[in-house]
DNA sequence: ACCTGAACACCGTTCAAGT
DNA sequence: ACCTGAACACCGTTCAAGT
């Protein structure tokens, strides 16, 4: 009876599945509590009986696409392991994830979350991620690039490389000079080229 | 008698400075028109006679942060042009530039602005940042750092590794883990030493 | 030409009320 | 325990009205 007359009975995750909906149609400036609960078949008060507030319900979005990139970066990282270009390949998956829904990828790291400390799965999907990316810098060592450099220093240059790339992208940022020299793929493999580059040329 | 009746006859300008200093004191998410309005001394409506929307308003804001940007860059390249050091240098004052302002550096690049080429201003000083950035690869060529790189490939590595360096200690995105075995300052010199290392080591 | 105030559709949040 | 609807303070935008 329960499961019936209040909503198949597990709002809360249809409300972040509804969340991630509205994020990729909308963008974040568009996601507000009262669509995402509307879109869930809900009146827009019923969302506080399962988060605090609209960070809460945010939070709870943000984990959701954290876990997204982990599975996603979980299967690059199988499939192109023995590939020369590892890394490059690895980028240019992560370059994709965020293109086919900005929105998701801009939420994950703008700080809409504050407070974040405060929601432990959120920590804990983003920690994995952290491990997933010293894991990535491990495979590089293996196979002889960056050899002699502390993990997390590469982790971190690598990510902030990355990740400026992608925003610059995303943001619109590229110069239009910039755009008709070179594609979007040949930026970012120049910008990967670079990294490090002693080891690779 | 217009200038006296209707306030300082620079309304325009007003509504700038207001906006910075709202965005400075509540970020981007405070930054509402009306709070800016407000800010000014007029009506929720007077900014329509000067902008045609909120967009339009961020715009203005947005190119006066740029500039402010562009005079940051230019004092820095001068007083840093012979310093061994100098990329660094100039990237550590772009960190600070973030820090002492987090909405502004987020609004000048969070693609808030949409339709920015309906901006000419807006376009205009952003292309004047951009003309600072080549300089400052070439002058790191003329010490011979980069020296065989194509200047704009070299730029877009730079930039996408120092913005997206900022934005994760910004956006505290930098896990605890990191934070505990290095500092801010030591996390950017490393990055920024790994760029190109074979040319610095 | 420039500014105001009422009005409207949206938003997050609270609270009393219902099952 | 979970959901609704009215209410409130905010928001961007439009428009008729004032100077």
């Amino acid at each position: 009876m329960t499961n019936q007359t209040y909503h198949h009975g597990d709002l809360k995750n249809a409300l972040i599945t509804a969340g991630l909906a509205v994020l990729s149609e909308t963008g974040i400036e568009g996601l507000s509590l009262r669509k995402v609960a509307q879109r869930a078949g809900v009146s827009h008060t019923a969302p506080y009986n399962h988060f605090a507030d609209k960070q809460a319900l945010l939070a709870a979005i943000s984990t959701a696409a954290q876990q997204q990139m982990f599975e996603m970066l979980t299967i690059a990282i199988n499939h192109h392991r023995t590939s020369p270009d590892f890394l490059y390949e690895i980028a240019w998956e992560t370059y994709q994830f965020a293109q086919e829904d900005p929105g998701r990828y801009r939420l994950m790291f703008s700080h809409t979350v504050e407070e974040e400390f405060d929601y432990p799965e959120f920590i804990a999907t983003w920690q994995k991620n952290i491990m997933l990316l010293e894991e990535i810098v491990r495979i590089c060592q293996e196979c002889g690039q960056f050899a002699d450099h502390d993990v997390k220093m590469m982790a971190l240059h690598i990510w902030s490389t990355v990740h400026g790339f992608i925003l610059l992208a995303l943001e619109r940022q590229l110069p239009p000079a910039y755009l008709e020299k070179y594609t979007i793929r040949e930026m970012l493999m120049g910008v990967i080229r670079l990294l490090g580059c002693n080891e690779l040329k």
